[in-house]
DNA sequence: CGCCGCTATGCAAGCGTGTGCAAATGCTGC
DNA sequence: GCAGCATTTGCACACGCTTGCATAGCGGCG
């Protein structure tokens, strides 16, 4: 019934009285056509649901307004944060956006990158934490621009976008020390990310700075248990922290559950916490945690401005962002 | 310098001494090449970086191989959840995923949709709460598969994902009454999902057939917020329930988070409470949330098998699918 | 009136593939 | 050696669209 498949050009042309050429030129901005006509295309158009087909237009433009986000752990609370927020300004800037999820390790990340630039792709925006160089490779060989979120990647052509994760870091432990703290600690997960990294480095420097020591533990993936593991080990060592500053708010929110229900502890009062993402969980009655808010709003907003320039030429293109984090004051430190 | 655009089978044709018929039966799986043209072809191929268009093998075959995944509150954890197993699943299925966010009321949504349509995707699954009729509509005009996951429509030609809420609501009432508790209330949100009112109706049925009345609020968008504003309420009433149902795990973190931290009651000695989805959150130390797991690999399971299936054909194909949805016993509910 | 310049339109050549059809090739059995 | 058949290959057209180029129309100006 309604496999009547599609309503192409012609049809459309042959309604309205008019040459192909001219459907084609109404449905493209800028293109030369008189109001009446385009009238008249507009109104046929309308009456046999033609809906102009994006395939064969990116075969002849040679560009698919395809942008392919590349990510692990989507379902992540920070992740798909920020998916929402670039898959809504992507459409808003009449891209679409493609979702490869690279959370198998095996072949099935490759095939499905290899997808994207059959499809021709514009751009790949990697939102994974590790990707491997070779993905990296395969989407520049492949002439798409890239942009990567908390990555260290140097490379021509393509957009970093980073966080000032060592002032964080260091503002982080100057709320601690007010707060009367002297014994600090970094909760952080064994993935090995950049951005991990950069805040731990920091954090230590900035502990450093002030003559104290910090206690860092690192274990296992990125996430809830891990902070839990880590509370464990913590809280059971010979000398407990008054402070932690936590990679991610995952692992805070584990690690104050740890905490609390398994040592009995109270927060703020023995022990501090701050973490970082500022995930919706954070804002909740029972965590209600100091943060640093990821500018989640800012990083879509400046990688789709990024693909809209497309003067890829200078190679002097300013192609390093650090956006900054704000902390988020809630209860989690106690009061300078 | 990698503006070297794009290799055509022409070029790998040449290189492989064949013609270009050659090169694209080798990439069409069941086609006649012999074993040895095959190899000189491929070996061209990979040296050549190239990779078959499928902008242009979607336009020949009229098929994209493109699904479309329309979504609202993106964000959110089950969502979120839902979308990386589907995403996941498609993408071994040799298919890829476009993903529309309905986040907005404005015409984005409209304009997105049209998006997708023009990309001739083959299928739309649905998973927004409440997409617009006109949506669906668009959809199938277009001879798109459908499919709606948690959602009321019967037409011809879609499929349909619902789950047993009412045995759950049962399995939920049932729960409570050897708890004891024997004042019940069910917290919605105000959204009117069929999936939301289902829960409801089904809680009150199963409580009246134990004749226990229900008290019902609803309140506000789906999400922890309204969770907390509910409890405000039911906590300050007249009638203090001891058990309420919650039509969301989000909604019982906020209604927890509420009673425990407004009220100073504890759960669940003083209110038992049972939640639906399973998010990641509920399985944390601060809710230890007894619920119900959406069965999120089966529905993408299902869902992708069925748009593996290419007849069509027989409008008696079975076109409803209800899953079970498990209770996971936590720690909400006292023993009976 | 003739010419210029501008805009609107149509023609036709692509874009990179898939695929039906016919020709070519190779093999088998007589 | 030849008919008969299966397999492989190439040709050429189709898919639906964009766009350079040429042409037609039209108003203005000298």
């Amino acid at each position: 019934m309604s496999r009547k498949v599609f309503v192409s050009a012609q049809e459309v042309a042959a309604k309205a009285g008019v040459s192909r050429s001219a459907v084609s030129r109404t449905f493209t901005p800028g293109a030369s056509v008189s109001k009446e006509t385009r009238l008249r295309v507009l109104q046929a158009a309308e009456e046999l649901g033609y809906h102009v087909n994006h395939l064969a237009r990116g075969l002849t433009r040679r560009e698919s307004g395809i942008v392919c986000l590349i990510v692990s752990d989507l379902a992540t609370p920070y992740r798909s944060s920020l998916l929402r927020t670039l898959t809504d300004r992507l459409q808003n800037s009449r891209r679409v956006a493609m979702v490869i999820n690279t959370d198998r390790s095996d072949g099935s990340v490759d095939r499905a990158l290899q997808q994207a630039i059959r499809y021709r792709a514009e751009a790949s925006i990697i939102l994974s934490g590790m990707p491997d160089r070779s993905i990296i490779d395969l989407c520049l060989r492949n002439g798409q621009r890239l942009v990567l979120i908390n990555r260290d990647e140097e490379q021509e052509g393509i957009l970093r976008i980073n966080l000032d994760d060592a002032v964080a870091a260091q503002t982080a432990v100057q709320a601690f020390w007010r707060a009367g703290c002297r014994h600090l600690a970094f909760a952080n997960s064994a993935a090995g990310t950049p951005s991990l990294l950069a805040r731990e480095a920091g954090f230590v420097a900035a502990a450093a700075a002030r003559g104290l020591p910090v206690l860092v533990e690192r274990q296992g993936a990125t996430g809830y248990e891990c902070g839990r593991a880590i509370a464990r080990r913590m809280m059971t060592g010979r000398q407990r922290p008054d402070a932690v500053f936590c990679a991610t708010d995952l692992i805070a929110c584990g690690f104050m559950d740890g905490v609390r229900h398994e040592f009995g502890l109270s927060i703020p009062a023995d022990v501090c916490i701050v973490g970082f993402d500022d995930i919706e969980q954070a804002s909740w009655g029972s965590y209600d945690l100091t943060t640093f808010a990821q500018p989640v709003d800012e990083i879509a907003l400046e990688t789709v401005s990024w693909l809209g320039a497309h003067d890829n030429l200078a190679s002097g293109e300013r192609s390093l962002l650090t956006l900054h984090a704000e902390m988020i004051w809630r209860k989690t430190v106690r009061a300078g």
